[in-house]
DNA sequence: CGACTATACGGAGGCAGCCTCCGATTTGTC
DNA sequence: GACAAATCGGAGGCTGCCTCCGTATAGTCG
């Protein structure tokens, strides 16, 4: 895991983040299956030079959404203290299911990762598994959380809430969608 | 809404009859998203002759599903008679959830479909989703059912469910989830 | 049975996207 | 300023989508 890092050229760096930027863009209009051909247009750079940067369609979402992923592995280490688990845990599927929610297509990416080592969002996905993992050790431990719900399941179904909320025309989709989730759907 | 149909030339009936046959194997190998060359190929049919007969994929899809649907539609008229309300909308959330999650990407294609009502899958879903109103309604009224839910939600989360039972490793699965939204995830 | 016409067939062709490969270009260095 | 290493760019081969129209055939009628 040692990351060494040559200096690029000049020439490299450059178009690297023009192609980011352009990356951002494209995923937010057009999902993460937005075309790489488009995008390495719209940065003014060759096909060529985008699969060189990136060798894969994962390995630019990975670049693009890696800020977003470490700030929200520094937030679960916060809520591992909150007095209150389970509203602790509901914090961070939150959190999450805003992240896997940014681009169209994205929870279907995220989902798929979980099982597949070879990809360079396996490394960031994995983290935040081990991550939930204690929050939700910590949340049953207190009795506030079913015993028997497992921790893919709860990513699974994190995910799916993100994809359904993709395609709820409200706004706030997410939340509400997480709250029915945790109550159920029975009359209380 | 007059079902027309000129009696089909015997090489159109066999052609049609072979088409279905292939699709259904390749949606069932590959998703919705399967190649309809391929599917053309596999029926020793121009691509031309599959594109006669289907005009658009969802054409397709919704031949192959109908007969599904409407063994679910019968299910939800009995279903109406339960004398357990909720039970009877878990029943046909079952149901349908399966129908859902029996090609992958069909989830995707069917909440898609909700709102488009030129895809010639809208009608089967607009009807569902009647029955599945008054389902709705009658377990409301007997106190058994949140009554801030709105049916809009509670597809969205079965499609999202379907969905997800996809991307579970377990068979299960779909089952499992209902159970877990209906209950809630807090510890009872 | 043979001819004629509506019906149906098939696949070429144009477009777009994926990804690879390698000759051409540019950067940084001595 | 020249040279090697690093980087660029896009042509090319592939697959899939969908349309269009010349060709073939089923069914009918004399």
């Amino acid at each position: 895991m040692d990351t060494e890092k040559k200096p690029l050229r000049a020439d490299a760096r450059r178009n690297y983040e023009r192609l980011l930027e352009e990356a951002r863009r494209a995923f937010a209009a057009h999902g993460v299956e937005a075309s790489l051909e488009e995008i390495a247009r719209q940065a003014g750079v060759g096909i060529g030079t985008l699969y060189r940067h990136f060798p894969t369609r994962e390995a630019l979402v990975e670049t693009v959404l890696r800020e977003g992923f470490d700030t929200q592995a520094e937030a679960a280490r916060e809520l591992l203290d909150s007095p209150e688990p389970l509203n602790a845990l509901k914090a961070w599927l939150a959190g999450m299911g805003e992240q896997s929610a940014r681009y169209r297509g994205l929870p279907e990416l995220m989902v798929d990762v979980l099982n597949d080592e070879t990809s360079p969002l396996y490394a960031s996905c994995h983290a935040m598994r081990d991550q939930v993992s204690h929050l939700v050790e910590r949340a049953k431990a207190a009795g506030e959380l079913r015993a028997d719900v497992t921790v893919p399941e709860i990513l699974v179904m994190l995910h799916a809430l993100s994809w359904a909320s993709e395609h709820l025309s409200g706004d706030k989709g997410l939340e509400r969608l997480l709250d029915l989730v945790f109550a159920g759907l029975r009359a209380s």
